[in-house]
RNA sequence: UGGGGAGUCGCCAAGCUGGUUAAGGCAUCGGAUUUUGAUUCCGACAUGCGAAGGUUCGAAUCCUUCCUCCCCAGCCA
């Protein structure tokens, strides 16, 4: 029987944005839209455009660096949009500036969004990844209509006149002495600077709107710099480059955007971005509806920073081991930590979009990772901190097979079969020599069971061979009629010494100590969100250890990426890339939730 | 002191064309189940919606004033 076409997320709050997306398609905002005809731009993204009344957003990152967990934000919420609607999500890179572009962040960042399980393809299979470098040559002839209609003017001062005579948030700005310039002539110096006769600096295309207005971006701001340099995809191609303002809306309106969403800092850019595609709407170049700009609060998380300037000084200063170290919040950090696409997605849901600044906890990341990874993990035993354990009565050189489910809740899931013998590891805090108060695991006298095998009973602790001493109850083996005859509280895992691989393992933690990195207290809210203090003083110490754990044999054949959990552990994987076929390392993504109260650890 | 935004439970976040007991999630606290102090499952959890006035039969929702926080003066995005 199919399912109904019931629409996906039902179960995700609404959001403003939602809302606003409702009620253009309610009221048939695109409905009249129609591919062909139109003015304007080369053809080659429009070939593949499909329903031209469906909504359509984009992610639109630069090519200047790595995602981070605040871009997974933004990419849950316009593809995540795109799907709940039938609409399509575009990839865009916005590389306007070739100075701080390059290929293999390109690559990088369609690695991210496909492996957060997105992808940019419509139904037909169009590929629906356009740069803003297409759109140079289309953006330069708007440009020139703009100025035509004495809508833009080149400016001659240099950046520092230019900042003097733009005012400041209170004053209002003063006329360039070049903002008459009649068009002819700035016409001939835009195609001068295009032709490459001026020196980077001494020309700017500039839009000519209001130099007292208010919003400073309306300004008279800069469309175009000169600079003389190799873009990674145009080359040497041009020597005048658009600025963000000029380009984005415009990029927009060229892919048929329906919804550019982007975050708050760029609230008093709109009234530009509307200004430049009215223009040339006007003109005829643009096709209405124009796209609108919707703007949400950027992420904020505590115990990490998110600045690109400070995840950049982290790799340079080697705080961490690359961009991709576990502890790292970049996207390829995450994947190598064992953050699951899965568990981002329900994060995304999960902190909702709003515009109000928030900070999110760095908690709940961690537990939508549990929740996923609770699913789909395998168990396993791994004792971390090992400690020597003899059962006494227990023959020596005997050894027994012990039943143990994969997964408590998937019988399906079938089960393994570890190896039990007379000398185990155990994890140390599982003994003490003088239990505080509600211990209920080993200690003089106590019983436990050891998890799919006996109950043993501790006898006493061996300090100079640092051994715990023990007798088991034949009877009591899990799975066998006397099983239940003893009830203990205390269930402990273990690995049979002699059967143990011993292995390297990372236990990572927060990278920072505190929960907002260089703040003096309370809470620094919004922008980068975090503090300008001495931020790398608050670096957790501890963030990364490296130990040699005693993990059950079938860990041997662990392949990378998969996640696993470590009974009482945590969830842990295989390290994709230090890991050898047959010798895995692995990393801790995150720990089991704890009730026990510290006094227990 | 210019322009643009935001303030609802410890943390997020619905609601905000005025009219139910102010959704939901996370956290927390009880309790049940449990061979992970995990998971799961039940139950509790805002006379209150930044503050003060006002309009109204009735306001988180409308009006006024005030307070707090965030963003903007790149030829970055």
């Amino acid at each position: 029987m199919p399912a109904p076409a019931k629409k996906p997320q039902e179960a995700s709050t609404s959001n403003f944005i939602r809302h606003i997306v409702e009620a253009d398609l309610a009221a048939g905002k695109y409905a009249e839209r129609r591919w062909g005809g139109r003015p304007g731009p080369a053809k080659s993204h429009e070939a593949a455009l499909i329903d031209p009344a469906k909504i359509r957003t984009r992610f639109p990152p630069e090519p200047n660096g790595y995602l981070h967990y605040g871009h997974a934000k933004s990419i849950c919420l316009n593809f995540g949009l795109a799907r709940d609607y039938g609409g399509i999500c575009h990839l865009r890179f916005d590389d306007t500036n070739p100075t701080k572009e390059e290929r293999e962040y390109v690559d990088s960042i369609r690695d991210a969004v496909k492996w957060l399980g997105f992808s940019w393809d419509d139904e037909s299979g169009g590929a629906h990844e356009y740069y803003a470098s297409d759109y140079f040559e289309t953006l330069y002839r708007f440009a020139e209509e703009l100025v035509e209609r004495d809508l833009a003017y080149v400016d001659s001062l240099d950046a520092g006149e230019m900042r003097a005579l733009r005012g400041t948030l209170t004053e209002a700005g003063h006329n360039s002495p070049y903002r008459d310039r009649p068009p002819a002539e700035n016409l001939r110096l835009l195609r001068e600077m295009r032709a490459g006769k001026h020196a980077d600096g001494e020309h700017v295309l500039r839009a000519k709107i209001d130099m007292a207005s208010g919003n400073i971006n309306l300004r008279d701001p800069a469309m175009y710099r000169i600079r003389h340099a190799a873009h990674h995809r145009t080359g040497e191609q041009w020597c005048i480059y658009p600025t963000y303002d000029w380009a984005h809306g415009v990029s927009d309106a060229l892919e048929n955007i329906t919804h550019s969403i982007c975050t708050l800092e760029f609230e008093d850019h709109r009234p530009l971005y509307d200004w430049f595609n009215a223009r040339l709407a006007e003109a005829g170049l643009l096709q209405r509806p124009l796209p609108q700009q919707i703007e949400f609060a950027r992420l904020n998380l505590t115990y990490v920073v998110l600045s690109k300037r400070k995840l950049v000084q982290l790799v340079e200063e080697k705080h961490v081991d690359g961009w991709d170290d576990p502890r790292m919040p970049t996207l390829v950090g995450a994947r190598r930590r064992g953050f699951t696409p899965e568990g981002f997605r329900l994060f995304a849901e999960r902190i909702g979009v709003a515009k109000a600044d928030s900070w999110i906890d760095f908690s709940i990341l961690e537990d939508c990772m549990r929740e996923h990874l609770n699913e789909g993990a395998p168990r396993r035993m791994a004792v971390l901190d090992p400690l020597k354990l003899v059962i006494e009565n227990y023959p020596v050189g005997r050894e027994e097979e012990c039943e143990a489910p994969n997964h408590p809740q998937k019988p399906d899931w079938g089960k393994r079969k570890v190896l039990l013998s007379r000398e185990l590891w155990i994890e140390r805090e599982d003994f003490a020599e003088t239990p505080p108060k509600g211990y209920f695991r080993l200690f003089p006298g106590n019983k436990v069971r050891l998890r799919y095998g006996y109950v043993i009973e501790c006898i006493g602790y061996d300090k100079a061979t640092d051994t715990v001493r023990c007798t088991y109850d034949p009877e009591t083996k899990s799975g066998t009629p006397g099983a239940e005859k003893i009830k203990v509280k205390g269930n402990i895992h273990w690995v049979s010494a002699r059967h143990a691989y011993a292995a390297e393992v990372r236990l990572y933690d927060r990278l920072f100590k505190v929960p907002h990195p260089g703040a003096k207290s309370p809470l620094p809210l919004g922008g980068e969100g975090e503090g300008e203090g001495d931020w790398l003083q608050d670096l957790n110490p501890d963030s990364k250890k490296v130990i040699t754990a005693q993990l059950e044999p079938a860990l041997k054949a662990a392949k990378a990426q998969e996640g696993i959990q470590f009974e009482r552990h945590g969830y842990f994987l295989a390290d994709r890339v230090d890991s050898k076929p047959g010798a895995p390392k692995f990393n801790r993504t995150v720990t089991l939730r704890d009730s026990r109260n510290a006094i227990h650890r």
